[in-house]
DNA sequence: TATAATATATTACGGTCATCATATTATAAA
DNA sequence: TTTATAATATGATGACCGTAATATATTATA
């Protein structure tokens, strides 16, 4: 006879926990720079668990990027249905291109954060970055009524813009750096 | 009397090495995931003499970030002057977004392959980045004729072309946002 | 209320890290 | 050739890593 000892979907519930604090803990940190430990640490839990949930470190990598970038997809397309008057993409090009999400890595858009680290993933994590980001870049050239190419081109200036803001230590650079993305992001779409 | 053991210049020489071999490494493995122990050893020395050439890690990182900017624009200096017919930024635009620069991270350039860990780095590092981006914008802007707002969206679009273009296992995926980027950034100078 | 099954915690292991103290080596000058 | 010493190597320290084995806590059911 089975039981069932914990209530239902306690273990699923946890798990989810883990999910979701790696994801915010490798957008604010880093993969590498994050570790196990701080993960469960994170999810209220000590880390000995951990291998009762996943096989090793690289899973949970593969399984929290995939969270963390459906996450920014569905928030980006709120972002845009909440837009009534302006172009929706516009909405959705100042918001990524914000003061607010510049500053808040650890909620963000994971491309931006872990751009150079995803390079020199394992095979199974780049095929989890290969499939979102073209999620992402059909989501946005559906939204901006453009073709996937051009939709490519406006999101690698809206990470780069996003990527090289962060990087810099002096404000106004910084904001230049944002507000020049937004209005050629914003001419690419109509040109 | 003062004896001098070692040939005049040889310190620096040696530092220098060093500095190259961890500008190589960086760029390769990011910061975080390369060690102390590895950078001696990619300068032909033991670990321990490191310290007597530098006071931490974090002080070896913003110089040999300094290097690999400063040589990046060196490179994209001569790849522009190579170039007889066609504009020089086209000439610049392509090597950063060829195949053969987004697959030799480890002599490229520093910006996309850091990305992400710059703006988790000391602020002796970030301050590096930020006065070696603004030298790299105006290089970008100057040699385009536009004015560095332009410049930054230009750059932005390449960094950010370059990075996903790194990310992503799909080879065709990877080539197609490379050639949008090339495309858009072109048109972006034009415009 | 006891039990069985499952979830989580504790503890340990082997490895690597940055850093430092000390020993050794290489070489210019005496 | 000897000597002084700068440059480099060796080895140690304490901290933390990923991973794993084992122990303990929890709770639905009998």
């Amino acid at each position: 006879m089975i039981t069932i000892p914990y209530p239902k979907g306690h273990k699923i519930k946890v798990r989810n926990k883990i999910v979701e604090s790696a994801a915010q803990a490798f957008r604010t940190n880093g993969i590498h720079d994050v570790s196990v430990p701080f993960i469960m640490k994170g999810a209220g839990l000590t880390h000995g668990g951990f291998y009762s949930h996943f096989d090793n470190k690289e899973q949970l990598v593969a399984e929290a990027c995939r969270y963390a970038i459906s996450d920014t997809i569905t928030l980006l397309q709120k972002v845009a249905d909440e837009e009534k008057h302006n172009p929706r993409i516009h909405t959705v090009i100042d918001y990524y291109l914000s003061p607010y999400h510049r500053d808040n890595t650890e909620m963000g858009c994971i491309l931006p954060a872990l751009s150079g680290e995803i390079s020199r993933s394992s095979e199974e994590v780049r095929q989890v970055f290969t499939q979102e980001l073209e999620r992402m870049i059909a989501f946005i050239s559906n939204l901006a009524e453009i073709d996937t190419v051009k939709g490519s081109a406006l999101f690698s200036t809206m990470v780069g813009s996003l990527v090289l803001a962060r990087s810099v230590n002096n404000p106004e650079l910084s904001a230049s750096l944002l507000s020049a993305g937004k209005q050629y992001a914003k001419d690419l779409v109509m040109t």
